[in-house]
This record gives structure tokens, C-alpha cells and sequence, in this order.
DNA sequence: CGCATAACGTTATAACATTACATAAATATG
DNA sequence: CATATTTATGTAATGTTATAACGTTATGCG
């Protein structure tokens, strides 16, 4: 079971994550022999900014305030499927948004955490999950072949303060 | 645990799916004194009219070709939000889609099989899955709200077929 | 270099969903 | 029953997310 819930929703020196993020990219990149262009690298490293899921055009409008000319959605949308296809970053289907995946590499089914009160996202791949699902497939005789779980809630920080 | 898997990939009398789920839904808007009125009726019917998750246009499109008058999409996202709330539908994040729920009335978390192939969908509530999310909530201490969990796979029928 | 492929730029549009405000129907209240 | 209130619907416009189509530029390779 890899989780990043212990770091993802403390106060915690984020600067780390994001420099790990980008490190790995990197590598694995180069072991794929793919290349992270500077798009790709700073969509990646936007949606390394925080633990927060952030949508395309998010990313299209912090883009073209960092730079002098607007980017087109098909510039931000191409790099995004670049980091789906590598295993860079994740969809949220419930949210519409994207999130960097903290254990690229490791090809994984995962669970999402998302907290309605910070919005900051937390990733497991907990097997027990995938498990639980798999066995209600075999019941059904359905051959699984993708997944999506994703849990909205409270966080420990959030919840301790609005614990209504 | 309650699932439609079995009858939902199957040849089967879905008029009788149908016609038990309009049913069911009348029932409760009685017990629960909301109005399941014409638009809200004919909008729970199509999304009953097979086990496929339909789109929101796909319904505007089938109620304004139905009528005379073409239908707007707020009318259709009312009735559909009605019948979320009144736990008739589901949503399906993946899919932008909707698709009527087989077991109102009993609150219930769950998850969908879709079919890639067939883009059949049957629902199961098998609490081995929630139990592994909860767990997997609990270690990270995290409290759960709600969930969205959407399997992707291909159906019995359609594994027989293309068994690649 | 000359070619092939991959990446990017640009315009337009598709697909999904909501806001805002006017009207009508149903229900409650005296 | 009249009328006030609430609930539901009609309508136009717009917001949000994502993709299609096509041309250009950059990169890698023989
Ligand atoms: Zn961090
Ligand atoms: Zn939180
Ligand atoms: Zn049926
Ligand atoms: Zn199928």
C-alpha cells in the first residue's frame, strides 16, 4: 500500500514533493525514451504547485500569465494526455481536473481522496481496494480493465477544525 | 450486496426493468411527497429504456424529437438533478452520463460496470468495497463523504465475443 | 543535407452544464 | 373561494471543459 495521505494534507515542506515530482519525470522520460518538453515540464510542475487538482484551464491561464502569449487549450490539453500516457498525472473525473501522481513508475490502480474543505488530494493504492473490486467483477463475470475511485471528505486538518 | 449484473449484459424482458423501475419511482415520490411530474417521468423512463448511461444531450435531443417543441437543457438538468437528489439516478463521472438507479429507496453506496464494449452498465453494492475504502480512509484518517467508484471492462456476453 | 516523425501554433467548434429572469402551475392559508 | 406562497417550467444567454482540423516548426536519423 504507497499513500501520500501523511504528507499530502499537513503543512510539510512542499518545495520537497515538487522537486521529487519533477526528478522522477525526468528520469523516467529518459528511461522511456519520451521527452519532457518545457511544456510538458511546466504543465507537470503547475500541477506540482500544491496537493490541490487543478483544472485545464487553470493551467492554461497560469501559463499565459507566466509567459507573454496566451496559450491555446490544445497546447495545455496535448502535454496533459502526455502525462496520462506516461503516468505522470491523473484525471479526476469527478472534478475535471488533474493531479501529479506521487508514484509514477510504479504502474498502479489507485484511490483518490479529495477534501471538500482544502480541496487537497490525497493518493492510494491500497490493494484491499482493488481487491474488493475485483471480486465484485468475478461475480458478475466482468473482465476489469480500467478504474476510477474516487472518495470526496473530510481531511484530519479540516476536520479538526469544523467538526460540526 | 445487491447488483444488476446479471440481467443487465443479458438478453432479458427489459420491459420489465422498466416498467418496475417507473414503478418504484412513483412509489417513493409518494412516500417522500415530491412530484415526479411529466418532464421528471419521461426523463427517468429514457434513462430506463435500456442498461446504457445516456448523456444529457442524448435525452434533450430524444424529449425535443418526442414533442413538438424542442427542449432546453435546463429543463432536462432539472430533472435530472431531481432525480439524483431523490436517489433515482446516478451520475457517472467517467461518462458525463446518467443512468436510472435499480435499487432506490435503499440509501446505498456503490459502483458501476460499464462496458466498453456493449457500453452496458450494471451497478453493485457490495460492501467489501466500501469496507476497503473505509479502511483505506481510516488509515489515513480521513473522513468519507462520498464516493465515485466506476469500473471500466469488458461484459460477459461481450468477452465471449472478442476474446482477443 | 533530406527525409520522417514528433511537437507545437492557431482557429474553430463540439460537448457538457449553469445563470438569470420571466411565466405558469400547484399548494397552502385565511 | 380568493389570494399569497411555493414549486416547477420556459427561454435566452453564457460559462466550462475538451477536441477537430490543418498548417508550421523542431528534432532525430541515414
Ligand atoms: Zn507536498
Ligand atoms: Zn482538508
Ligand atoms: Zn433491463
Ligand atoms: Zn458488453
Amino acid at each position: 500500500m504507497l499513500s501520500n495521505s501523511r504528507v499530502a494534507y499537513r503543512e510539510h515542506n512542499h518545495l520537497r514533493c515538487q522537486n521529487a515530482a519533477m526528478q522522477r519525470a525526468r528520469s523516467l522520460c529518459e528511461q522511456h525514451k519520451v521527452r519532457l518538453t518545457p511544456i510538458r515540464e511546466n504543465v507537470l510542475r503547475l500541477l506540482w504547485q500544491s496537493h490541490r487538482p487543478l483544472g485545464a484551464y487553470e493551467i492554461i491561464e497560469q501559463l499565459s500569465d507566466a509567459g507573454e502569449k496566451s496559450v491555446k487549450p490544445p497546447t495545455v490539453y496535448r502535454a496533459i494526455d502526455f502525462l496520462l500516457e506516461q503516468g505522470l498525472a491523473h484525471r479526476l473525473a469527478t472534478l475535471n481536473a488533474y493531479i501529479g501522481c506521487p508514484f509514477p513508475g510504479n504502474p498502479h490502480r489507485f484511490a483518490v481522496f479529495v477534501c471538500q474543505a482544502c480541496g487537497s488530494a490525497a493518493e492510494s493504492s491500497f490493494e484491499a481496494i482493488d481487491n474488493a473490486i475485483g471480486a465484485a467483477a468475478a461475480r458478475a463475470d466482468f473482465e476489469v480493465h480500467g478504474q476510477a475511485v474516487e472518495v470526496t471528505g473530510l481531511c484530519p486538518q479540516c476536520r479538526g477544525k469544523a467538526d460540526d
